[in-house]
RNA sequence: CGAGUAAAUCAGGCAGUUGCGGGCAAAACACGAAAGUGUUUGUCCGAGGAAAGUCCGGGCUCCACAGAGCAAGAAUAACGGCUAACGGCCGCCGGGGGCGACCCUAGGGAUAGUGCAACAGAAAUAAACCGCCACUUUGUGGUAAGGAUGGAAAGGCGAGGUAAGAGCUCACCGGAGUUGGGGAGACCCAACUGCCAUGUAAACCCUAUUCGGAGCAACACCGUGGAAGACUAAUUUGCCUGCUCGGCAAGUCUUAGGAGGUGGCGCUGAGCUGUUGCGGUAACGCACAGCCAAGAUAGAUAACUGCCAAAUACAGAACCCGGCUUAUAGAUUUAGUCGCUUU
RNA sequence: CGAGGUGUAGCGCAGUUUGGUAGCGCACUUCGUUCGGGACGAAGGGGCCGCAGGUUCGAAUCCUGUCACCUCGA
């Protein structure tokens, strides 16, 4: 399994937010940009919208579920960051895989 | 059987596959001079009754004072107890509600002073508008029985009494004071005196008691770069400058400390468990036995499937404890009460 | 962890200090004016004052609890 580092940088979210590619569904965000490093490096966000804690943390767990199956295929080299909406926390984690390859796909970041 | 009251408990479980955080152990591998770090393996542990709101009380840390008092501000308010402490809890008294089990109650002081009481009403803290009675009758005096108002109208009600009336007098009730008795106390009971000017202090205020301030982003340690100060005695290098002196920088030492890191931090602690024993009505205390049980740092409990009638509530530790308040699907147990029926 | 503020008509705000009538502007309805509309003029409707208790004769106002939102500091 491959490693993976998380984004912790305040302005890197803002740079994904601004510049990056962006795939919406009703579940799922994903904002795709290059880093200028070797390491595919995750970010999550959960704002206040979604709820309180257990809500928030649910989301936290699902797009973290469902990453771990598709990080393996994902080519290095990218900030990927994944924001939660209202209906995350009420949805299985199978769909947020689907939505999360379907975007992945979109973005070409996926090795075949 | 129905209705209702009080108290207590649980807060999904099991199985399979994939996966996460921490402790311990041993070996192997990788990196490293070493200390050690990482990976793999084994094993153990891994959110709540409210973890929530942050409304009180403490521990702990730093600051202030190292003498206490006054003032200011805030909180609390019958009485007795429990507790480390509390504005919490238990018991009990007074008041209120319920047929009852039982429930609710910020419940000191209004002759220490100040303020306020709209509208209505003759009049609102002080009384004569109407009425009633008397007389020297277009007025004067007596009178609070009766009168529409109002939250409140000068203790209530009945009898006596009177010109008419009035606690003016008497019985009962209410309230106040004194005496006696009971109780640990709040308070209760009885007798006597005898009718004493409303309400509001969750208006200002008075009385009693308590409180130094700030908070784990506290605080302690390490601290690349950079900052400030000192030393240049000896030696070396560079620059001003070709040489000497001198200065600056490098150098050495000291100080404070931003980013970041480590500790604080889960540790024997006001600890948890107990069909246990003793004391107490109870809160609780003492003894005994057993146990050591999350500790992250963008933040660990998840995903998928099957079965159990159904799995669905509120909700996620962040320094730690004792309470309070609020949210909460469903299920279970215990003890009283009322009504109906049967024996 | 700490400090403060705001909830009143569909919208934006007064009134809360010192308790007694809930008001202003825009919007809405009707009528007038105009050939018609706008503007203008006149009249009118709409509120359990965030929620629940309490104090008081009486609460938007005072007290307690609670809910939601907003701002600030470390």
């Amino acid at each position: 399994m491959r490693d993976y580092l998380t984004i912790k940088e305040n302005f890197r979210f803002q740079r994904a937010y601004k510049r990056g590619k962006s795939y919406v569904s009703p579940a799922l965000v994903t904002y795709v940009i290059r880093n200028n490093t070797n390491n595919l490096q995750i970010g999550i966000t959960t704002s206040k919208k979604i709820g309180k804690a257990v809500q928030r943390n649910r989301c936290r767990r699902i797009i973290r579920a469902a990453f771990s199956e598709l990080a393996p295929q994902i080519i290095s080299g990218y900030d990927v960051v994944f924001v939660a909406r209202a209906k995350t926390s009420y949805v299985k984690s199978t769909e947020i895989l689907s939505a999360m390859k379907n975007h992945l796909q979109q973005a070409n970041v996926l090795q075949n």
